[in-house]
DNA sequence: ACCTGAACACCGTTCAAGT
DNA sequence: ACCTGAACACCGTTCAAGT
């Protein structure tokens, strides 16, 4: 009798977008998700093809929350507005990222981002053989994210380190506390930037000298 | 009667590497692994905990194969050497890196692999501080794969680009044929070197310029 | 048009039992 | 000490059936 609750696609994506907020991507089943709707598993069928059509779903949601860009400003301010705002929306879904990195093709709204950092960068004035080779250079960077190999986790107690000291004086360097480089604290603002700060000032350094590719290459 | 064909981790290990280079880490499962032994599931189990900790095993093998360090070259070249003889452990196990990014935890081998390359920037100069921010922009780099989002795959037809102008541009713009943003024959030698020089160039203009952490950080 | 229920073909892992 | 067999608690997805 109320119609007014029955499912539809995007009740199904705001659902499982909220459901990965709480559980976590890994936790996220399709029989979860149905019960989180009270309804039974095959139901979700009838608006989603499959489990990764509906990441894809969730995943055009997020992007498509990415703050445009600021218009006039020079490209590498630009292009690094909008890589922090796309950083911004990473991090208000933290599973977002991992769930970029298991699909096998770019969603429309990744597309368009990408679609808008290069148009960045070619009204700046690099070449598109530069601009070619600078988008793989940035990487998964370029939507706000940067693929930390060993997330924080205090739950799990901190390596012996004893064996590696370079390791051992490296973790404990950083001026912010709670760093590690295997433990709490890094993938944060600064080492982000940092990264992309080395990132863009090589570019523009190799657009002021007028970088050409090399003439040969082997392989 | 054959007591010589018993089981053991080397052979576990061993037989997870070849069916996992066969076909991929997705369809290897303890079950499938078991068939390939020609024994029960539940006899791995002897030899492995559980399905973590034999990843964590067929990486320990893999990450020991990365070529030594070449003894007295300077601090950049001999990073350089070091990432790009990871990469060739990465390209000769195809599955690797994607092993390497689900792990929660860096397994001896890989932490060794980092202590050897921290090694050589402190012994090279740089400051544990720098070093500590550079080891964070290297990312996965410093193991020799970059996490590529989207991987070639010759079987699915290209999407449609009309919409993204600039994504076209790009695709095409490579010298190598059969690239393109999405598509085949990126992640390739020239790329990973291209992004790789960018970021060790940076590195070193900074310890040029004797760099220091900013004194305020927000956040 | 939309939801249901049962079933299929898988998982990783437990437990108690065999040798 | 090492391997087995059955079972448990899950998966994603199919199919035919209900309303």
């Amino acid at each position: 009798m109320v119609k007014t609750l029955r499912l539809n696609r995007d009740r199904v994506l705001r659902a499982a977008i909220g459901l990965a907020d709480e559980i976590g991507l890994e936790q996220l089943s399709m029989r979860r998700l149905a019960q989180e709707l009270d309804v039974v598993p095959m139901a979700l069928y009838k608006h989603v093809a499959n489990k990764d059509e509906l990441i894809d779903g969730m995943l055009d949601v997020i992007v498509t929350e990415i703050d445009p860009p600021a218009p006039g400003a020079e490209w590498k301010p630009a292009v690094r507005q909008r890589i922090l705002a796309a950083r911004q929306a990473m991090l208000r879904h933290r599973w977002a990222a991992r769930a970029i990195e298991m699909r096998q093709a770019p969603t429309p709204a990744i597309l368009a981002h990408m679609n808008s950092v290069i148009g960045i960068f070619r009204a700046g004035g690099l070449s598109a053989t530069l601009t070619h080779h600078v988008m793989h250079a940035l990487g998964s960077r370029v939507l706000g994210f940067t693929q930390e190999l060993y997330a924080p986790d205090e739950t799990r107690r901190p390596p012996d380190l004893t064996l590696f000291p370079h390791v051992l004086e490296i973790a404990t360097a950083a001026a912010h506390e709670n760093d590690s480089i295997v433990g709490a604290g890094c993938d944060d603002q600064f080492e982000f930037e940092f990264a992309l700060d080395v990132l863009l000032d090589g570019f523009e350094r190799l657009n002021d000298q007028n970088w050409t590719p090399p003439p040969f290459r082997y392989g």
